[in-house]
DNA sequence: CGATCATTTGAGTCTGCTCAACTAGCGTGG
DNA sequence: CCACGCTAGTTGAGCAGACTCAAATGATCG
């Protein structure tokens, strides 16, 4: 409970057609016609670190795909404490849950600058009944969510923290080996493995020590991958 | 690695149209003419405790409704221990993931005696082209699925082994609250809720002492539900 | 420059892990 | 029928990793 909302700007309707990103998105092999089924506006949204897409327990009246930056999604357990159970990034859908019409699951947070597609849930559904293509895509969101899920549970929740944390960086890093990690501060850090966030400060010291990882500047982070790759495995 | 497969004996057809509990499945609201769809046999099956309804890798033709019992969503990690990410009780559905051409996730074994159904990829998918309503349902499912695995992160998987255990009672409890708990040993425990076996076995016993829980038969639990209401948020 | 917040570091405690021994139940084969 | 071996579960002892509480340092922003 560290940060207040920060409303999203609304930048404008977005141009679906000339998607710079269509490949990814959900809405990536629709064909010409389909377009015209689109009856309500596709806004865009830039989001601030720390502004919030969504809350747990709204009503929603609409999914998110990620265009760029990265999300948390936040669950907040009865004790107080709260728990991060997903991270979305480029090409990712929030929200699915509204689909199926339930309140969101959880508190969705971006904690990069992130931009954002908003899509009425009226637009999806609509398409999603008249093209076979968009009900495809839709199945697969959900495949890599649950697949997310289970990846999380497994391989961040599971082993001691200096496992989990390399588990993490190699992640974070996968799809962009030559780029440097952005994280978003210890706490954060914590959440996300299941683990206090001193034992995080802590562990991610003893990787700077060790030359697995360098902080080049606060929360930026160069990995050494072969390196992280050992210690997520053995040690 | 403990068990051998055992292959389930193949029952025969069903009869999804008289299905008893048809209320709870994915075919659920199918109406008359969509029956007409289903083109290939959809087989009945019962499994033996420790028997597998599919493997981990393998390319699945199919997904299985479970008609009764408990099976369990088990992931091999790559040190070779095991853990069990989901349960999957009456009305769930199993290896979603084939209808987005996956391959099988987990390795899905059966802990009681189990009664499943077989319904082939190909008749879900023609279905779902053709019926909204089975469509509808099908995200349900991917919905239910995902919703179990954050459950399992932040309820099973946070907190101390007491606070676990007690946890795991009440979700098994939940749905019949005055029949026993069955459970099928202190291995499966551990892999459950991310413990040592040692650890279940001490806890388990440390809550009989407690009389939070009676085991009348091994494996089989009377739980004391505010008991381990008060556990599993507080102590 | 002071206030606030994030992070680091320290010290002590406790939970859970590991290794290991021991018990109980059960089926098999002599 | 009993001895054996196998499996599952229990229990103990010692150790280590992570938590908690607390204090110190550093960074940022009015």
């Amino acid at each position: 409970m560290r940060r207040s909302r920060i409303d999203a700007a609304r930048l404008g309707t977005a141009q679906c057609r000339s998607c710079a990103i269509r490949d990814l998105v959900l809405f990536g092999d629709l064909q010409e016609g389909d377009f015209d089924l689109i009856h309500l506006p596709i806004d865009e949204l830039r989001l601030a670190p720390g502004a919030a897409l969504y809350h747990a327990g709204e009503e929603g009246s609409a999914l998110f795909t990620i265009r760029s930056g990265l999300v948390k999604l936040v669950q907040f357990l009865p004790d107080g404490t709260q728990r991060i159970v997903r991270l979305l990034r480029r090409g990712a859908v929030a929200g699915l849950e509204v689909m199926v019409g339930r309140p969101y699951e959880h508190t969705a947070i971006a904690l990069q600058e992130v931009e954002a597609c908003r899509l009425p849930r009226e637009v999806v559904e609509r398409l999603s009944r008249e093209t076979p293509r968009l009900h495809g895509r839709l199945m697969e969101r959900w495949y890599q969510s649950l697949h997310q899920a289970d990846e999380w549970l497994t391989e961040l929740s599971t082993g001691s923290a200096r496992r989990r944390l390399a588990r993490l960086f190699l992640k974070l890093a996968a799809d962009a080996p030559d780029e440097p990690v952005l994280l978003s501060g210890r706490e954060d850090l914590g959440a996300m493995l299941g683990i206090g966030m001193e034992t995080a400060s802590r562990t991610v010291a003893e990787f700077k020590r060790s030359r697995l990882v360098r902080e080049t500047a606060p929360n930026v982070f160069l990995c050494d991958l072969p390196a992280l790759e050992a210690v997520a495995t053995e040690g």
